[in-house]
DNA sequence: ATTCATACTTGACACTGTCTAGTAGAAAAC
DNA sequence: GTTTTCTACTAGACAGTGTCAAGTATGAAT
């Protein structure tokens, strides 16, 4: 059993990196900022992760598990679909998101459990195209439709999140029936 | 006549910028890197930017003035379309592209020159998705659909640049089919 | 001839990531 | 029961960063 005390630790870095991203963006993330917020010394951290990245690394693992779960669980309504489901996490969880979606910050390829969980999340969205497009789907329509949603989901959260869109939309009264009819579009245009 | 050394040293800096983000991504770009790579002292680059952001801001100002002119240049085929253009100038343009869509590098509201270009091309966008729309088309709905068609270009664009895409699709022959294809399923949405 | 602005250089400061070398304490081995 | 080993740290140093402050060479304006 591994030590409580360093559990924690670990733990305590772990939000604290996801609370400065959330404020400030990943570039924020500082270790010796980490480390002082958990009041330990500014090598601290380095037992639980290798370098930098190891912290990024650790926030994709986690985001794209909670993504996952995001994804599949049940939808508010009816004609709520899994784009909008992506925007909502995207716009909920700001603080993983930026650094899922930075692949300069963590490359995926060097941590492995990381990867799964990132892969795990992209089937999901596989499959749902799949049934959208029914059984007998072309492979390559499915690639082809699976990265046209991906975008449009991506695409908004990123511009909601830190692109412009915000600055040219500000005259958006519910931001929630917004991120609906958009989505609404999106997946009308592949279940044709 | 501003004299031509220290423009063109304005000139080395920008390009240097750019080439770093090309090839490392703009959190690589440094004061000290720049300079040493134009062979001036550490502070030289400080006379004509104000600060780190205010390069990015310069790079925002002549990439939204190029893209600008990549979405107005006539279009390769007859269904080639404005969400294709926008794509293949991000792929082309990684350099200035990935300084553009991250307003936490760059203010836009602190910098009115690059505001301006900025909105200029989105203007060109709206106006875009209006003339698909028809004459009578609903505020609400051109919003909308604005939203929508940028979110596809530029989630594609980011997906494709820095994203974690490029590896769930590295089965694909033609890149420029793909994004063609991709396109077409997003404006042709618009279109009905 | 003097003043003044431009376009720099040089030096310093606080901050960063990370390498190296320790150390307190607990568990394991003998 | 002493010694060894492992874990989870601390402390110090180094090269790198952005940027503030101060100095300098050069050319134009007065």
């Amino acid at each position: 059993m591994a030590s409580t005390k360093s559990e924690s630790l670990r733990r305590t870095v772990l939000d604290a990196a996801v609370a400065i991203s959330a404020a400030s963006g990943p570039d924020a993330i500082s270790m010796r900022e980490v480390a002082r917020e958990a009041g330990v010394s500014h090598q601290a951290p380095y037992h639980h992760f290798t370098d930098r990245s190891g912290i990024f690394a650790a926030i994709c693992e986690e985001g794209f598990r909670q993504l996952s779960e995001s994804l599949l669980a049940p939808r508010p309504s009816i004609d709520s679909n899994m784009c909008e489901a992506y925007v909502h996490f995207a716009l909920q969880n700001p603080g993983h998101f930026r650094v899922m979606m930075r692949n300069d910050l963590c490359q995926l390829a060097d941590y492995p459990s990381a990867r799964f969980e990132a892969d795990r999340a992209f089937d999901i969205l596989v499959e749902e195209v799949k049934s959208l497009l029914g059984e007998g789907a072309d492979s390559e329509v499915v690639k082809t439709q699976t990265a046209y949603m991906w975008s449009v989901g991506h695409g908004l959260a990123t511009l909601l999140l830190d692109g412009p869109l915000e600055l040219k939309l500000e005259g958006i009264d519910d931001m929630n029936a917004f991120i609906h009819q958009v989505s609404r579009t999106a997946v009308a245009s592949i279940r044709k």
